[in-house]
DNA sequence: ATATTTGTCAACCAAATGGTTAAACCGAAT
DNA sequence: ATTCGGTTTAACCATTTGGTTGACAAATAT
C-alpha cells in the first residue's frame, strides 16, 4: 500500500500548494484543499495534523524552489555580467511555471517575518557573501562603477520580481491587454539585463 | 449630532484601514476593527452594511492616496531626469507614512483584477500617455537611449516599490538588522535615481 | 413638551470552519 | 480465514464569524 500512501500525501500537498499560493494562508479553506485533492477532509489532518502544519509544509517547499533562483545571482561562478543576463533571462521561465510562488513567499514572510530565521538554518539558503566579493572585485578591477553589492542585488531582484507581483496594477496603469503585457515581459528577458549593465558598466 | 456621526464613521474607516491594510481582506475580522475603533460591532454594519463594502471603502481610499504618487511620474511637467529624482526621493517618505498601503493595493488587485477597471473611471486615475510622449521626445532629442516608456515606467516603479514590499525577505537574504535595512533604503533615495539615469543617459 | 428620527449597544443567530471520533475498509502477514 | 496495521470516510463538535434584531438613548423637528 506504500504507493497509495505517498500518492495521497503528495496529492494533498499539491492541492494545498495551489490553494495556499493563490489565496494565502488566511484566505484558504481546508475543505477546498480536500476537494481539489478529491479526498476526505479528515485526510488533511491525518497526514498533516493542522492547517498551520500543512501550510508550513507548502511554504518550505515553495522556498526550496525559490532559493536556487536567488542563488543564481548570489552563489554562481559565472562572471558578473553573464550572471545578470542569465538570471534575468531565466527568471521569467521560472515564474511562468510557478506564477504565484514568489508573491506567496514574500506575502507570508511579511505576515510572519520571524519565519526567515527558521529558513536560514537550511542548507542552500541563499547568502550574499560570494556575490559581495564578486562585486567588490569588479569595482577594484575597474569593470563597474562603485556600488554596494546589497543595492545591486536589491535592484536586480526588484526589476525582475515586481513586474510579476504587481502585474494587474501595472497592466491597468499602462492600459494594455494581458497578451501585450506578456510581450512586455518577454522583452524584459534581455532588456532588464541591459538596463542594469548599462547602469553599472564603466 | 452631526459631529458625532462623522466621527464614528471616520473612526471606523481608520480602524478598518489599519486592520485591512495589515491583514488583507481575508485575514481581517470585523470584531477586531470594532475593537480598534472602540465601538460596537453593529456600528460597522450600520455605517457600511457589510464587510465587503467596508473593505471597498478602504480600498478606494488607499488607491486615491497612491494615485498621486504614480502621477508624479506619469503626469508631471518637470523634466525627465528631475522627475525621476523627485519621485525616487519622495516615495520613501510616502511609504514611511503608509507602510502597508502599496502592498495592500497590489495584493487586493491581484485577488480581484477586474477592480482596476472600476478605478479607471475615477478622475486622477494615472495614465501613461503624457509620460510616453515625454520619453519619446527625450529619445528624439538625443537625451536618452531608446527605451519603451512602458519599460522605463515599470523599472522606476519596480526599483522603488519592491524593496518595501519584500523587506523581510530581502533583509533576511542580505542578513542585516532592521536598522541597517532602513539605512539602505535611505541611501536609495538618491542612488536609485542615479542608477536609472546612468542607464538611460546618452 | 412631544413626536420622530438617528445613533448605539447587548444579545442573538445561522453559517462556516478547523478539527475530532469511531467505525469501516483493505491489503498483507500469520 | 483471521488478525493486524495503516488508510479512508461520514458524522459530529466547538468555536469563530459576518450579520441581525429589538430595546434604548440622544438629538432634532414639530
Amino acid at each position: 500500500m506504500k504507493a497509495k500512501v505517498e500518492n495521497t500525501e503528495l496529492e494533498i500537498l499539491n492541492a494545498a500548494k495551489e490553494v495556499f499560493q493563490e489565496k494565502g494562508m488566511a484566505g484558504s479553506r481546508m475543505q477546498e484543499i480536500a476537494d481539489k485533492a478529491r479526498i476526505n477532509k479528515s485526510m488533511l489532518h491525518y497526514y498533516y495534523r493542522s492547517k498551520q502544519l500543512l501550510f508550513e509544509a507548502v511554504f518550505k517547499n515553495a522556498f526550496r524552489l525559490l532559493a536556487p533562483q536567488l542563488n543564481r545571482v548570489l552563489n554562481d561562478d559565472t562572471e558578473l555580467f553573464d550572471k545578470i543576463r542569465n538570471f534575468t533571462n531565466n527568471y521569467i521561465s521560472f515564474v511562468i511555471q510557478h506564477p504565484y510562488l514568489p508573491n506567496f513567499v514574500i506575502q507570508e514572510l511579511n505576515k510572519n517575518p520571524d519565519f526567515i530565521g527558521k529558513l536560514r538554518t537550511e542548507k542552500d539558503f541563499p547568502r550574499i557573501e560570494k556575490f559581495k566579493a564578486q562585486v567588490e572585485d569588479a569595482i577594484t578591477r575597474g569593470i563597474i562603477k562603485p556600488i554596494r553589492a546589497e543595492q545591486l542585488f536589491i535592484n536586480i531582484i526588484s526589476l525582475n520580481i515586481l513586474p510579476f507581483i504587481a502585474a494587474p496594477l501595472l497592466q491597468g496603469l499602462i492600459n494594455i491587454t494581458e497578451k501585450e503585457y506578456r510581450e512586455l515581459m518577454e522583452s524584459r528577458k534581455t532588456e532588464v539585463a541591459d538596463f542594469i549593465i548599462n547602469s553599472i558598466r564603466l
